[in-house]
DNA sequence: TATTAGCACTCGAAGAAAGAGAGTGCCAAC
DNA sequence: GTTGGCACTCTCTTTCTTCGAGTGCTAATA
């Protein structure tokens, strides 16, 4: 059966104002504020029919209506309006881009900090789960006893690992091992590393003192933790502030699903296109402790065929017509500056700055 | 004045009862737990006089006592048992580092982390403000518009990043740049990198494109970030299962100051000796927010001169013996491993086993 | 002098009762 | 199909009462 008009508009206007007070809606608010010219009792009777149809729901006999995870579902798919935000709203999120993810790295964990502190709810950030391989294979010598490892791989991160050893080591043979790993691991996943390759290396090395070994652990090591999705939650504190985590219990359940940073999100759903905007609301979602939350999760293009996804996570009375404007702004911009496994231009353009004033 | 030898027991005896039960302690209850030979009627004297001297208070008039700051205060100082973990206890936290802190990172994220499972109170882990300079700078040259600046800096930590340019670079350029800055930018300050330093590189490099800015740049940034404290919390929401963090407000004021992550523990106190264990408790924290909460902090070597720290934030009433006790064994693993900045020889072997199972 | 039993008293927590108010459902009129 | 009117329902808040743990004090005891 299809709404009519004015019923989309009625629970439209109830979704709205719920969202704004987390108060059940009565018929009378929604006659003065949603602006159609009709009285209090006819929206009660079409009000009747939502809760009939199930969009909405009283919480008991006497109350305003609440929308059910049904009724969201229809808010976010056909009646909330594309939030445009502001101008200054748009510049101001990419001008905390920048800066944020300016300093050092612009790693997972400073994305879900922004995105927590731009919606003000906690967030999420999570790598998505995809076969990497390594690119690049480097051993830096450093002492006789002492090299850093270097790894860069196919998503277009780099890891490092300082190691000591025991035994000193030649650097010729550091150097051999250094190509040996170039040419042998590069390419490969971390299953394909096994231990008869690196039997072979070492053989082919001449290592008699296992360091091969050592390196190759790392080498699984990265390439297994770069295949693990991992999530970074942050502002889960953000979930005291609304209403719905009062209660103590509650909110301590969520949180520390949260910090868990299990597989919070569908697992086997496939990340979505880099730009689409996915919301999960209530029983939607497939962990238990998320039932009667809300996920919003917006997917961006991590360069190099990856993708990257930042995730909200709220009450299902949450305000998802901004969440999702945010997110949208959030995830075009890290397409944007990590598509291509650069800085943004002004990042660069600051730093350079320095260049400029010698006199000092 | 000094106490009795009863009036320090009646005095443990309250706070280990309130410790346990987050309800003011009452002279029976006394009577019957702490095995000295007298009635109620007699602890409650004594409880008048301690309540006099400002080591106990009452809520209200007919209500047990509730240790003052100055009551834990004398409790930590002088009353408290030092705990003995059983060797259990103490195995499993030094297995639960091992395993922790084995994978890529013993990161100071981890640390903090793992303080909070052990303790089951919030944790944050801090570094402390020391002169970091640079050991060594490479740049790996990855193809003609790429390259991986690697720096390893005086504690030992190894940072990296991925720099991606418009320009083509000539491979010989690199590495002559990566000479230059190994002999001109090692062993200084990030205040010694100058711009006048960064010119002359630039002219002796013969860097017409300002390559040398965009390296020095991530220098600075490295050192600057090595030198600036950052504190890393974990575990926030456990603050929630404290009967005094009940109230969501109370709460979530605390995990808001936490998670900002500013200078949360005592800016001006120099750090502590390695193994040594602090305990600021109430109004003798500087910070607003934790005028009532009290923080246990442990220090530890994190070798090459730098300390580290893990400290643990919680009610006033808290367990303090089993913290300090838990912190210490954390600390001083954390000293043995990263002292000598080295993995720890289990984790070492654990990896070495891969060599062994080679029909597979 | 220190300890103890006894007892009246205090004060908060928990429960019960009452009142207020928001919102509903339904009916009859338009 | 819409509207005003009205009785009804149910929660929330407030007020009052009760209950009980724990105290402070006093007088008796070792």
């Amino acid at each position: 059966m299809v709404l009519s008009e004015r019923k989309k508009k009625i629970l439209a206007a109830v979704v709205d104002e719920y969202v704004r007070t987390a108060e059940p809606v009565g018929s009378k608010a929604i006659a003065q504020t949603a602006g159609l010219g009709c009285s209090s009792a006819t929206i009660r009777n079409e009000l009747a029919e939502l809760v009939s149809l199930g969009y909405l729901e009283q919480p008991h006999t006497s109350a305003g209506r609440v929308p059910t995870p049904m009724g969201y579902r229809m808010y976010v798919n056909e009646l909330m309006q594309k939030q445009k935000l502001s101008l200054e709203e748009t510049e101001d999120i990419n001008r905390r881009m920048n800066q944020k993810l300016r300093e050092l790295d612009d790693t997972i964990d400073n994305v879900s900090r922004l995105a927590s502190q731009l919606t003000d709810y906690p967030a999420l950030a999570l790598t998505t789960r995809s076969a990497v391989t390594i690119k690049r294979f480097d051993i830096i010598y450093v002492d006789a006893n002492t090299f850093i490892l270097v790894v860069m791989l196919s998503d277009n991160t780099v890891k490092n690992k300082l190691v000591h050893l025991p035994v000193s080591v030649d650097k010729r043979l550091v150097q051999r091992l250094s190509a040996l790993f170039n040419s042998g691991f590069t390419g490969i996943t971390d299953e394909q590393i096994t231990p008869l390759l690196i039997n072979a290396t070492e053989r082919a090395a001449d290592d008699t003192m296992g360091i091969t070994s050592v390196i190759a652990a790392f080498a699984i090591e990265v390439l297994s933790a770069a295949e693990t999705p991992t999530a970074f939650v942050s502002g889960e504190n953000r979930l005291l502030s609304q209403p719905e985590f009062r209660d103590p219990d509650k909110a301590h359940r969520l949180m520390g699903y949260l910090s868990g940073g299990g597989n919070l999100l569908p697992p086997d759903q496939t990340p979505a296109d880099a730009g689409e905007i996915r919301v999960l609301i209530g029983p939607e979602n497939v962990a238990e402790e998320l039932k009667d939350s809300s996920v919003v999760i917006a997917t961006y293009d991590a360069g190099d065929n990856t993708k990257g996804m930042i995730g909200v996570v709220g009450p299902t009375r949450m305000d998802y017509s901004t969440v999702a404007a945010k997110l949208s702004i959030l995830a075009a911009g890290l397409s944007r500056r990590l598509g291509r496994g650069e800085a943004p231009p002004e990042g660069l353009h600051n730093k350079l700055i320095i260049k400029g004033d010698s006199n000092e």
